[in-house]
Formats: structure tokens, C-alpha cells, sequence
DNA sequence: AGCACGCCGACT
DNA sequence: GTCGGCGTGCTC
């Protein structure tokens, strides 16, 4: 749980300081807070409305916010006060919004403004929609025109009193525009205006879904309750791939409709969750309203003012589907919990599950986190009494968890220049001659992820990165996986000029793939990785690929990762399960074990049972321990006693400073003026400056100080303080990171 | 974030 | 002599 960083703002409207009315207006804008208007003779503002004001030269949209609580010490003077433009016909935003905006932007030590630019990233959408315009029947007039056959057909489909939009009236009688202009000239029809339509259907919550097996319902019918509170709350739902955690989740989605409240579920990455709307649809029957980075900009804007006006029942989104308006959210469920995705590390630096709490605490509402492999946050907060546990013990339908094994690769290597060692191999041929599937999972894009030369040892490296070139073979380029360089691979090395003397070094998907082709020339093969499937048309065509049997071998990044049903995928061979815990990333292991974990749970879904296959030179370290036992609870504890003497993450608080620039004696200088500075006292430690993971990227030198504090301390004050302290020169950028996860 | 102001290089 | 490059600073 965290803790309240920021000051109440207390909710009285129009106030006055000296006679003038005037209002604080908060600008979507990176200023340090709201600015003061003067509120013409006519117009009665109330905090939330969305307004047009001028701003040097400008004229800029923003929200009414609310006035301090304690004045101002040294206001704006009323002459230097602009007026208020205009007001705009949009539902004003609420208080439980605002407070949210507020609560973020002082966790984040961000501007307000740059948290209310995520909650206004649709302006269109704040002016009054267009009507739109269609055509229904005149009243008969004097005139008798000439109905041709053209014009009774588009009268055969008008009925009377109907408005029909143009472009489907012409289509649905077969005529052409013309038509229906020639009949409005001749008094037949008159133009009208379209209802409003209703794009967002409303979900029934008693539409028949898939039958819950007993431990389901118990758990459906225990989340209903906490719904049914319509107050704040926090449940951790757990439970192994397969054991029905959606469906159980969607029952509490059906219980906030039917109590007439707006539900939000946020997913990692919702523009490959196709499988996900199939189960949302045999659920309720409808589509919910999407909300990510891909959709149209049309839909976008309908989307945000459907949900501004409570049209939109249900939203499922991507982590910035947590600023979307809801003026009544009565439900919040974050599905992969665990995942990475969704930490946000650029511009204003968040982790949308806990602010998904957050959120859910201001809006009176249910907040339900959802994972087979719950983090270690979570599962701390379960302990601490903070939130609820639920548990599904077991697979739905009685299928049974997959087997994992270790290849040990010191004791069976591949063959000299191989990435597949032969026991997997031989698992692989076995599944399928069997007529199963199989999949090989490794999360390193491209075809090698280093590019050396034989000759001299030169690594190919990114120019503007502390990275190395991968090599995409297919698109011949070295590519650098952090910006947005790209170069061909050189006929020479760069370093010595030696001929053909540039090797790849190290498996990329595309490198298996090319070691699959060789060792099962007649399997149909399909690579998966972010490159290869390009958008979630793409995506979705090798989820039905797949489940429809046309695809033998599948190999995947971590995209394959992610809730896929593979009915009938028996095997899954992890080509370098040590990948993750190289570097010294405090949750390495936890990251690995949740990853490779939720990997293997895409084996023997159906009655066939699973067999997972890990590589890896270290069979006894912990995290394959885990994944053989299957005892991750286990893992978790351990972790948990190995952070908490330390005071790491979950049971002290971490903050940390990217000090950049592009000359790196200036990164070097305000890191260490900051480092002088450092705050201290008990409970408090500051860590650095040392080069941050990424000592270049994009072409600036980075260097990182962390700020740990025991749980009980707030890094926020002590941050606000240290900052000011430190003088940051012009071109050097300090970014704060609130409770970082691994890197950036 | 924009937009203006301001101070140095290649053009009519 | 001017057009325009983008560095710096401000916006109630």
C-alpha cells in the first residue's frame, strides 16, 4: 500500500482574494501547479469544468481546479489575471479524478499538469459531438413528384418517422447519393438528424457465460461481494494458468454493471489480447470499449466521451486507460499483476497496478489484482492484512500442471554451434510425430544478439547506446534494440578491415528458427516475436493458426508468454532459462521465475498433459528449483527473507535519480554535486552515483543514484528537499523513478 | 508544451 | 544588409 504524499485541497468553488472572482485553472502543461483566470460577469465556474484560456499569445484548453485549502501566500495580482474564454460542453471532470491527478503527480514528484495531459490526451472529444446528419420522410406536400422505381425502394426501407444516415439508406436501397438528394429536392425527404448512437453496448450481466466449476463460483461469488460493498478494497485473485481466473474475474465485472457502477480491467498488452475479447464476448454477449495506443483517433474520441458520460460500461485498456473520465467506477481489475508492462518510464514515471489502487481507493470502488505468479508486493500486502487473498487451488476441467525438467548443458551441450541440446531435440521430434505441438521459447529477438570479429575481437556496437548490435538476419540490419539505430552488417570489420571476418555470436528466435528448419525440415514452423507480428490482426491469425493445427513448431519471444490457449501445445523447451538473471537487478529471479513460469503454463492446457524442458547451466539454482517443484510460494518466501534485512523493495521504499546529458562530464559533475548533497539520517541511505545500467542511450551519458528508505518513510519529502538543494545545470536532465523496477 | 525574443552564419 | 538557425525563458 502506499503511503499519501500530497497536501489536501479542499472543495470550495469561485473563491475571491480580493474582490475579483477567480479560479484556478490546471493546464495540461509540465508547470509546477495551477494557474489563476478571472471568471467573467456571466460565467459560473465550478472545479472540473473543462475550459479555453488564453496562455501567452494562446489559447489553451485546462480544468477548473480546486481552490487550496490554505491561500496562496503571494497571488497573482488581479490586473495581471486573463479572463476565462469560454467554458466547454463536455461533462466536467470529478472531484474523485482531480484528487487522483493530484495524488500521482505529488507520488511521481511530477507536475500536475503533466498527469492531467494523460487524463486530457483527447481534446477533440471535449467539444459537443456533431450531430449527424440523415434523412427521414417529408410530410406530403402539394406536389405529386415521380416516384421511380429507384425512389419507392429507398421509401420501401424509410419507415416513417426513422432517420436514416445517408450512406446505409442509399446502400440499403441500392441507389446511388444522387437519388436521395433528387427526392429531398423534390419534397420526398428532408434532412434530420441522427440519433445518437449508442457505439457501446451495454453487457448484460445475466447473459449466460461458461459454466463455473465449484471453486470458481465460491471465489465469483466471494469478489461479488466485495463488489456489491461499493466501497474500497483490494483482493488478490491467484491461481495456476488454466485454474479460470477470468471468468471469475468477469463475474465481478457483471456484478459492478448490474449494480449500474463502470468497470475497467487494465491488461499488459491489450493490443494482442485477442483471445481475451473472444472470453469477454461468450461471457457478456457484446464487445467492451477498447482503449490502447492502436485505435483510431475517430474511435479514440467516441470512446473517451462515451466513458466521460457513463456510455461506456465496461473499458479495457492499456495502463493509460487508468485517466480515462469514469464518473463512476465501481470496479478495477489489473490482470498480470506481475508484469513489467506495466511500469510506465517515460515522461510521468508510474506503475499503473498501484496506482489502479489508488485510483480505486478515490473512486469508492473494488480493486481486483490478478496473476498465477502474484509479485512480491502483492503477496506482502496479502500478509500484511492490506489486501484479500483468493486463491483458485486448481486447473478447471481437471488438467493436469505440466512436468518440468532441467537439460543441464554442461552434462548434454548442443552440438558445437547449436543452441538446442539433444535431449530437448529429441522431445521436440517426439511431440511432433505424435501430431502435437511444440514451442521453443527464447526472449532475444533478431538472429544474434552479438556481432564479433574473429580477426581483432571488435564487438559491433551501438553508436548512441551502451548496447550491442543485434543482428536481424531477414531484414539484413544490426539493430539497436534501444534506439532507433540501424546499420547493414559491414562486408569488413570496421576495427581491422579483415574480410568475412564479422560472426555471429549467441541465439536469437530467428537463429532457432534457422537451427529448426535443419533439424525438422517438414514441421510447419512459425516464429512469434514483437518484429514478426507486427500488430494484433497479425497476432490473432497465429493464435487461430495455432489452434486450428496448421502450425507444428512454434518459437517465440516473450510475446508467446502472454494468456494464449494452445489446446493442443504439449511441449515448451526454454532455450537459455539463465537469460534473465545475469546483472544484478534486485528482481531478477523473481522476474525470471514469473516469466518462465507463466511460459510453461502454455503447455498440456486440454487432457493431454505438459512437458517443459529448461536449458540451463545452473540446474540447482533456486529459480529452477521452483519451477520443477512447482512450489513458487516457496521461491516467493525466500525472496522475501533475502530482501527484508536490507530493507529492500517490498519492505523498504527505493527511489532512483537518471542524472543525463549529452556530454558526460556534465552527467558526471550534477551526479556527484547530488551525491554531496545526499540526505542521510536513520532509516535513510542513498546509494551512488554510479553509471546507470544503461551508461548511454540515445546518445546521453546516464548516471543513477538510489534513494532507500525504510518502509516507514516517505522518499518524497526527503526527495523534494534533496532536489532543491542541487543546482541542475541547463542541459543536464535529473529523472525521478518512484519505486524503480529493474532497468532505465 | 508552444511561442517569442535574441544573437550568430549563408543568401538576395 | 536581411532570413533564419535553435538556445533560453516565460506563460495566471
Amino acid at each position: 500500500m502506499l503511503t499519501h504524499p500530497g497536501k489536501h485541497r479542499g472543495m470550495k468553488d469561485t473563491p475571491t482574494v480580493s474582490g475579483r472572482p477567480r479560479v484556478p485553472v490546471m493546464l495540461p502543461l509540465p508547470l509546477a501547479g495551477a494557474y489563476d483566470y478571472a471568471v467573467p460577469a456571466p460565467m459560473a465556474l465550478r472545479p472540473g469544468e473543462f475550459v479555453s484560456v488564453p496562455l501567452n499569445q494562446r489559447e489553451v484548453l485546462g480544468v477548473v481546479w480546486d481552490a487550496p485549502e490554505v491561500p496562496e501566500a503571494n497571488p497573482v495580482p488581479d490586473r495581471r489575471l486573463k479572463p476565462v474564454a469560454s467554458v466547454l460542453p463536455a461533462p466536467p471532470m470529478t472531484a474523485s479524478l482531480r484528487r487522483f491527478i493530484d495524488w500521482v503527480a505529488a507520488y511521481t514528484l511530477s507536475p500536475p499538469g503533466a498527469v492531467l495531459r494523460m487524463a486530457m490526451s483527447v481534446p477533440a472529444a471535449l467539444e459537443a459531438p456533431a450531430p449527424q446528419a440523415g434523412w427521414t420522410l417529408a410530410p406530403p406536400g402539394n406536389s405529386r413528384p415521380r416516384i421511380t422505381p429507384e425512389r419507392q425502394r429507398v421509401l420501401d426501407v424509410l419507415r416513417a418517422g426513422e432517420v436514416h444516415a445517408g450512406a446505409l439508406l442509399a446502400q440499403a436501397a441500392g441507389v446511388s447519393l444522387g437519388v436521395l438528394r433528387g427526392m429531398a429536392e423534390n419534397g420526398l425527404l428532408r434532412p434530420a438528424l441522427l440519433p445518437r448512437n449508442r457505439r457501446f453496448a451495454r453487457p448484460d450481466p445475466s447473459h449466460p457465460g461458461p459454466a463455473l466449476g465449484p471453486a470458481q463460483a465460491a471465489a465469483g461469488a466471494a469478489l461479488r461481494n466485495r463488489v456489491a460493498a461499493q466501497r474500497f478494497g483490494v483482493t488478490l485473485l491467484t491461481g495456476v494458468t488454466g485454474s479460470g481466473k477470468t471468468e471469475v474475474y468477469l463475474d465481478a465485472v457483471a456484478e459492478c454493471l448490474a449494480r449500474g457502477r463502470q468497470a475497467l480491467v487494465l491488461l499488459p498488452e491489450i493490443a494482442l489480447s485477442t483471445q481475451w475479447l473472444e472470453r469477454f464476448e461468450a461471457r457478456f454477449g457484446v464487445a467492451p470499449a477498447l482503449w490502447h495506443s492502436e485505435i483510431t483517433s475517430r474511435t479514440r474520441r467516441d470512446t473517451w466521451r462515451a466513458v466521460a458520460e457513463g456510455e461506456a460500461p465496461v473499458v479495457v485498456g492499456a495502463r493509460s486507460a487508468l485517466f480515462l473520465p469514469f464518473p463512476d467506477l465501481g470496479l478495477i481489475v489489473v490482470d498480470e499483476e506481475h508484469e513489467t508492462a506495466f511500469k510506465q518510464e517515460e515522461g510521468v514515471v508510474y506503475h499503473a497496478r498501484d496506482m489502479a489502487v489508488v485510483r480505486a481507493r478515490l473512486s469508492q470502488a473494488a480493486c481486483v489484482l490478478v496473476s498465477a505468479t502474484p509479485s512480491l508486493e502483492s503477496l506482502t500486502n496479502v500478509e500484511a492484512g492490506r489486501y484479500t487473498a483468493l486463491d483458485l487451488p486448481e486447473r478447471h476441467g481437471g488438467a493436469s500442471l505440466p512436468v518440468v525438467e532441467v537439460v543441464d548443458l554442461r552434462r548434454t551441450p548442443p552440438e558445437r554451434g547449436r543452441f538446442l541440446a539433444p535431449p530437448l531435440v529429441e522431445a521436440v521430434t517426439a511431440t511432433i510425430e505424435r501430431g502435437e505441438q511444440a514451442m521453443l521459447f527464447l526472449n532475444r529477438r533478431g538472429y544474434a544478439p552479438l556481432t564479433l570479429c574473429r580477426h581483432c575481437g571488435h564487438r559491433m556496437r551501438c553508436p548512441n547506446c551502451t548496447a550491442w548490435l543485434v543482428e536481424h538476419r531477414a531484414k539484413r540490419l544490426l539493430q539497436c534494440h534501444h534506439c532507433g539505430h540501424a546499420e547493414p552488417p559491414p562486408a569488413e570489420c570496421p576495427e581491422c578491415g579483415t574480410a568475412n571476418s564479422l560472426t555471429a555470436v549467441g541465439p536469437g528466435v530467428e537463429r532457432v528458427m534457422e537451427e529448426a528448419n535443419a533439424l525438422w525440415p517438414d514441421a510447419r514452423r512459425l516464429v512469434m516475436a514483437s518484429d514478426t507480428l507486427p500488430g494484433p490482426a497479425a497476432a490473432a491469425e497465429a493464435a487461430r493458426a495455432i489452434q486450428d493445427r496448421e502450425v507444428d513448431l512454434i518459437i517465440g519471444t516473450q510475446i508467446v508468454a502472454k494468456g494464449w490457449h494452445f489446446p493442443h501445445l504439449t511441449l515448451v523447451g526454454v532455450v537459455d532459462a539463465d537469460l534473465g538473471l545475469a546483472g544484478g537487478d534486485l528482481r531478477a529471479a523473481e522476474r525470471t521465475v514469473q516469466l518462465l513460469h507463466q511460459v510453461a503454463g502454455r503447455a498440456g492446457r486440454a487432457e493431454a498433459p505438459g512437458r517443459v524442458l529448461l536449458q540451463s547451466f545452473s540446474p540447482e539454482h533456486p529459480v529452477m528449483q521452483a519451477l520443477i517443484s512447482g512450489d513458487l510460494a516457496a521461491f516467493m518466501q525466500e525472496e522475501a527473507a533475502m530482501r527484508r534485512p536490507g530493507h529492500w523493495p517490498p519492505f523498504g521504499r527505493l527511489a532512483a535519480l537518471i542524472v543525463s546529458a549529452e556530454e558526460e562530464r556534465e552527467a558526471d559533475r550534477t551526479a556527484r554535486d547530488l551525491g554531496l548533497a545526499a540526505p542521510g539520517g536513520e532509516g535513510v541511505q542513498v546509494l551512488g552515483p554510479a553509471p546507470a545500467p544503461l551508461a548511454l542511450l540515445r546518445g546521453r551519458h546516464r548516471r543513477r543514484l538510489l534513494l532507500k528508505t525504510r518502509r516507514d518513510i516517505a522518499v518524497q519529502p526527503i526527495l523534494r528537499e534533496w532536489l532543491a538543494r542541487v543546482p541542475v545545470p541547463n542541459h543536464v536532465r535529473v529523472q525521478v523513478d518512484v519505486d524503480p523496477v529493474g532497468f532505465l
